[in-house]
DNA sequence: CGTAAACGTTGCTGTCGTGGGAAGGTCAAG
DNA sequence: CTTGACCTTCCCACGACAGCAACGTTTACG
């Protein structure tokens, strides 16, 4: 199987699958004769593998550890198990964050349908910005997720 | 004001300011005749509508765009609620992924608890794992927040 | 047989919003 | 005079790719 048709069958870009090769996630495929790269079963079972825990946003190099424990013969649930534990962790403080946001979002959407009766022109460049911002503190940089 | 006093009052780091400058976002300050940026009442009134604009999670470029309307003397208040219209879009579509991520997620934690009799052993690399896929398709990427 | 399309390969750059650090100029205090 | 706290510019790194360049290979067709 060349890489064109491992990406079909598994649904992600040839060009991210060598990426994931390039970054360790998988182990490097066997060559054919001109160089081409060709893939066996195990080789799109761990890539099935490495799509659904991208799907729920793990990090690629914890994706890589996962695919070298298994590659050694380990079974990496417990290891998965501690990553998905913290990263629920991370996710729910990204929810809690983003209804933040979208409570504050929803007040300007609705301060802008009123006329300027009610949003006073304070020295803001725009008033309805003015109200009490969300977060008091910041810090953390958490990952971005995939929406269609 | 030099420029770690403007960072201190409003909270951002001078780094971050002088990003914003090069981005366009905000407009070039004055310098002294050392070469140092001097700021203005202005200036850190901008700078506090440019964060709570990004608190928001608006991406820089349009905050660019409010920031160039109200120094040409415009209110861009109309411009500000379409950007937040479709900002609270893409962040209830954000929200609604996370909880898909959250959900999976969880079942994923509370399954690798139990001993591996409620785990077959599959020939997927972790059992776990294997269950359905959250997204049945993806395409759009949307944008990090912040959270501490 | 020539050639054009459709594959494959490597490598570089850009995204977004910073953080970190280098290498150097300026300024006030001791 | 030196130390330290500022300021300046520039470049590199992050995550997870996408886009493009420039090139080699294979396959199909006239």
């Amino acid at each position: 199987m060349k890489i064109s048709e491992l990406a079909e069958r598994v649904g992600l870009p040839a060009k991210t699958i060598r990426y994931y090769e390039s970054r360790g996630v998988i182990p490097p495929p066997e060559r054919l004769s001109n160089g081409y790269r060709t893939y066996s079963a195990e080789d799109e079972r761990r890539l099935r593998t490495v799509a659904a825990a991208r799907d729920i946003g793990l990090p690629l190099d914890a994706i890589g550890e996962l695919i070298a424990l298994d590659a050694d013969g380990m079974r990496p649930c417990r290891h998965l198990q501690a990553l998905a534990e913290d990263h629920l962790r991370d996710v729910r403080s990204m929810i809690e964050h983003l209804q933040h946001v979208e409570h504050r979002l929803s007040s300007i959407v609705q301060l802008a349908d009123r006329p300027t009766s009610s949003t006073p022109h304070t020295d803001a460049v725009c008033p309805i910005l003015a109200v009490q911002p969300t977060a008091p503190h910041r810090s953390e940089l958490v990952d971005a997720q995939e929406v269609k």
